[in-house]
DNA sequence: ACAAACTTAGTTTTT
DNA sequence: CTAAGTTTGT
């Protein structure tokens, strides 16, 4: 591996707090992992103390492969994201919060489906707000009193939070903000095992930490001793996930967090070609709040970028297919179709199969989120968590057995009063309607003989595939399989196979239901595909030799909530979410837009995108139209003294056409308000006729 | 308790 | 337009 001067620097710098500011394409990973090597090797740390954290698991594996490439004794860092960092943090200390080795992580279904239990009566857009608000607590490591400001109804909202927290400890469960937020509790409250842990690791390395949020930045600050070697690399401009909770004052304050930090920027880019990247920092630039940096590229320039406009979303489609089509002939060649919203996938997925063009629909729907998945995983946690009442609840009423919520509700109230007994014991000696009585009897006697399966050290598989059988899921989902045309037991199996990897007994299991809960379940590698369809967000860290950028139109990208009190800083993540698309392609680059696009069954006038104008180089970009009407008559529909109308501006009359030295025409108009330069084809722009109205 | 009819709201989502 | 959620009827 070849580094240049500055990944040189970077990889030895002997200060103990280093920021790596790392743009995109700059060989970040390369930085990181002879990073590692080198602190093992010329600093003499031990490379079972060092920790590198990540946040994707697919980020983490990575880094551990091209980490062992370079020295075979990194196999023995620990690779991990933060959550499952957290996870195994708290099977080992939990106890001090009441949690026992085998508790639950929830997901997010899984919270709701909790709170919607804890309130049935509630819409479940109070719901979902206080989910968001319980998890905005966690994120921000929220006291109480900061949380007031976030809610109208402080009361009832810290009487829900008391309730969900309570009901989640009785069930021996965690959510996803407690896997960050209670080890930094335990940290704060227990100092033996801070100061034991401050030992532990010896060099600390984050990945992606524009992505931190403050609980996971504060966490992070008590793992930190002061001889700790701690490394941080991230790019400001690739956060888009401030949504979520992600907090880019972490890396843009970092310096005021980790004193004495030395910063460090790589601006060399080995990606993308000169004049995809030159767009890229052109776009990226109109956002105010970065570091700021300019990324650079040796890499020849070649074909330049290409922006379409197409008439509809048919058009738009159908070109881009022949294009694919056109270049099938590249082989080992990736290519992506970017497009904001999952819903756009439709169209491609559509004529993709018409034209029987093998494709890949990224990340569309996650494997453990499926309902089958989410059930034989209920019916796997119950055996080592009898507390978990969301995973029994969907074991009693996935099929129908005849159980609702009246007996759930008795069993679960007797069940607190019998404190130590399981929910499966609880509801034998609860009092239900016969048919619910006989369905329980059926569902405990089969977890009586999984319990025994499970101490003789039964293979996992064995033991689902008995689950399944028993309980009458194969079955159910058959017959679902059979109505809806879905592939559920097929998912089913291959959830069995990937049992078979897992050691036997509660430990294994253990390790198997959480590495589903933290979505560690390999998947293929979507780089591999030669075609993917993919939502901007779901391509970070990935490259492709050739990116389709769709649907570039106003509304649709930028996609804007209008009710935002932060316009701006919407604006700005959704610029960064550009810059991200942009700067995945390595070759060729086609943004593309439609002026017209059914939404909601809805026909609609779009606008393109102001991406577009931001993005605009002339000596970068190309220019072309698929608009029928406007090749015909060229440029002659806009002429001096010609009087047109503008979507944004209204009214204005041309007072000049310049074509640029690339050939492409812009027009000059004097509106009512002011005189405005613009390529017409990127704004809704129509010439008008009027009956010798010459005032405005 | 469950299925069928009706209503309603539509970003992105590493863990 | 659709998928998911809610209400209604048996």
């Amino acid at each position: 591996m070849h580094l240049n001067k500055t990944q040189i620097l970077a990889v030895e710098e002997s200060a103990h707090r280093l920021l790596i500011i790392a743009g995109a394409g700059t060989g970040k990973t390369a930085v990181i992992t002879q990073r590692i090597a080198y602190l093992t090797q010329k600093k003499g740390i031990p490379s079972r103390d060092i920790l590198a954290l990540t946040f994707t698991n697919k980020a983490a594996k990575e880094m551990q492969i091209r980490a062992i490439s370079i020295a075979s004794e990194l196999e023995r860092t620990t690779f991990t994201t933060f959550h499952s960092f957290g996870a195994k943090f708290l099977r080992e200390y939990g106890k001090v919060m009441g949690l026992y080795r085998y508790f639950t992580i929830y997901d997010d279904q899984d919270q709701l489906a909790l709170l919607k239990r804890l309130y049935p009566s509630e819409p479940k857009k109070q719901l979902l707000e206080w989910r968001h608000l319980i998890n905005k607590a966690k994120d921000y490591a929220l006291s109480l009193e900061e949380l007031d400001n976030y809610t109208h109804n402080i009361e009832e909202f810290r009487a829900m939070f008391d309730d969900y927290q309570q009901t989640l400890r009785a069930n021996q469960a965690v959510d996803f903000g407690d896997l960050i937020l209670l080890p930094l509790q335990i940290l704060e409250q227990y100092p033996l095992i801070k100061a034991e842990q401050e030992q532990r690791w010896h060099a600390i390395l984050v990945d992606e930490y524009q992505d931190t949020n403050r609980t996971q930045s504060a966490l992070l600050q008590k793992l930190v001793g002061k001889a700790t070697y701690l490394t941080v690399v991230g790019d400001e401009d690739q956060s888009i996930y401030a949504f979520r909770g992600a907090d880019t004052t972490a890396i843009l304050e970092f310096d005021t967090i980790f004193p004495e930090t030395k910063m460090i920027k790589l601006e060399q880019n080995y990606r993308s070609h000169q004049h995809i990247l030159h767009i890229a920092n052109y776009l990226i630039d109109k956002n105010i709040n970065r570091l700021g940096k300019r990324l650079f590229t040796e890499n020849s320039s070649q074909k330049p970028v290409e922006f379409h406009t197409f008439t509809d979303e048919i058009e738009e489609t159908k070109w881009i297919i022949n294009q694919i089509k056109a270049n099938a002939l590249y082989k080992n060649r990736t290519t992506a179709i970017l497009y904001r919203t999952n819903a756009q996938s439709r169209i491609f997925e559509k004529y993709l199969t018409q034209e029987q063009i093998p494709y890949k629909l990224v990340g569309a729907m996650r494997f453990f989120e499926r309902e089958e998945i989410k059930t034989a995983i209920a019916g796997l946690t119950l055996l080592i968590n009898p507390y978990d009442t969301v995973a029994f609840r969907r074991i009693l009423t996935t099929p129908s057995r005849g159980v609702g919520a009246k007996s759930i509700e008795k069993i679960e109230d007797l069940q607190k009063e019998l404190k130590e007994s399981s929910l499966i014991d609880s509801a034998i000696q609860a009092k239900l309607p016969s048919k619910a009585r006989v369905s329980i009897e059926k569902i405990a006697l089969t977890y009586q003989a999984l319990q025994n399966q499970l101490e003789e050290n039964s293979p996992l598989k064995t033991l689902l595939a008995t689950l399944l059988h028993e309980l009458e899921l194969f079955q159910h989902y058959q017959e679902k399989d059979q109505e809806e045309g879905s592939d559920r037991l097929e998912n089913l199996q291959e959830l069995l196979s990937a049992l078979s990897f897992y050691p036997t007994g509660k430990d294994g299991l253990i390790a198997f239901l959480e590495s589903l809960q933290l979505n560690q379940q390999p998947e293929e590698d979507q780089e591999q595909t030669t075609l993917n369809l993919i939502t901007i967000h779901n391509t970070k860290g990935l490259e492709y030799d050739c990116v389709f950028l769709t649907g570039m139109e106003q509304h649709l990208f930028p996609k804007i909530n209008t009710h935002s009190r932060n316009i701006v800083e919407e604006l700005e993540e959704e610029r960064r979410l550009c810059y991200v698309a942009i700067t995945r392609a390595r070759e060729e680059l086609y943004v593309t837009h439609a002026q017209q696009r059914t939404l909601y069954g809805e026909r609609r006038y779009q606008q393109p995108s102001q991406f577009l104008q931001e993005a605009y180089l002339s000596e970068d970009v190309t220019l072309h139209h698929h608009d029928v009407e406007a090749q015909n008559n060229g440029d002659h529909i806009y002429y001096i003294g010609r009087w047109v109308r503008d979507e944004e501006y209204g009214v204005g009359k041309i007072l000049k056409t310049h074509h640029t030295r690339a050939g492409h025409l812009t027009l000059t108009i004097q509106f009512k308000e002011r005189i405005a330069t613009f390529f017409p084809q990127f704004r809704q722009l129509e010439p008008i006729v009027f009956d010798g109205l010459e005032e405005f």
